[in-house]
DNA sequence: TGCTAAATGAGAGGGTGAATCAATTTCATT
DNA sequence: AATGAAATTGATTCACCCTCTCATTTAGCA
């Protein structure tokens, strides 16, 4: 894992905090995720199916659920799914998503975040995480 | 409805051109989403039930996705559900919403909007429509 | 090592939205 | 106004995603 010693640290640190146990299969689903951008339950679990073959998926849902509550994931509805972004990947990222292709950019904008501040402090919020999608056609898709 | 007559005829020029009939239904389902800023079916259902009991749910689903399909609504997943964002009552608004109590507020950023266009030109994106959500904590819920 | 509470996995359950299909309704054409 | 083809409706079933349940297993502390 090395360089992610870092999430590792947070999870243990929230596990112990709460009483929860760092299990075989939570090392494995975080293994798996701090190495992706996003992926959705059912992703992680035919990922996973290679080599463990026998974690369930209820599992995964608990343990994605568990990162989102430690901060160490996001969950998104995207259409139907819910995805499960990576936080600390590469800090937060927006997506720019063609609605006839499907084809997503990702992107950070600095000054948007910094107006998202000062709306949330006009209304007395303060801001924990955010979700910003930009639907349109991209290039190829605009006939 | 009186001044909602642009919005009727937007949806009576689609009707006309796909071959399709206006009914008693969508003449209700109508009449009540215009009066809306967002919907679920579900509380469409609930609300027609009180004048006309016998609205099925599946017609109040296929009418709410034919009002997005003209551009009159705009299906959002929130949570769970989708709500259906009356386009035309006042433009495009986004939420804060807090993570402790659930309270949303409602609010609109022209500079963000700005800054969201130029992100897609960037990107060779034409956009449209977009979601915007900010979590935190209401000043409430702050301790 | 033994104990207790937490976690797991398999399957059932719940909730949202779409598909099905017989019966009804619209509306262009008489 | 009557006709009839095509669209729509509503009750239900179906499909999907995610959560819950509970018997069994496992982590972690003494």
């Amino acid at each position: 894992m090395g360089k992610n010693l870092k999430e590792v640290g947070v999870l243990k640190a929230h596990l112990a905090r709460h009483q929860l146990k760092l299990t075989r299969q939570r090392e494995h689903i975080l293994e798996a995720f701090l190495r992706m951008e996003h992926v959705t339950a059912e992703q992680m679990y035919r990922h996973l199916e290679k080599k463990e073959p026998h974690i369930g998926l209820a599992t995964i849902y608990r343990t994605l659920n568990l990162f989102c509550e430690v901060g160490l994931a996001q969950a998104r509805h995207f259409g139907t799914q819910t995805q499960y972004d990576n936080v600390s990947h590469k800090g937060h990222h927006d997506h720019l998503i063609c609605t006839s292709c499907g084809k997503i950019v990702e992107f950070e904008n600095c000054d948007i975040e910094r107006l998202q501040e000062q709306v949330a402090k006009k209304n007395g919020f303060t801001i924990q995480t955010h979700k910003l999608e930009l639907y349109g056609l991209c290039s190829g898709c605009r006939h």
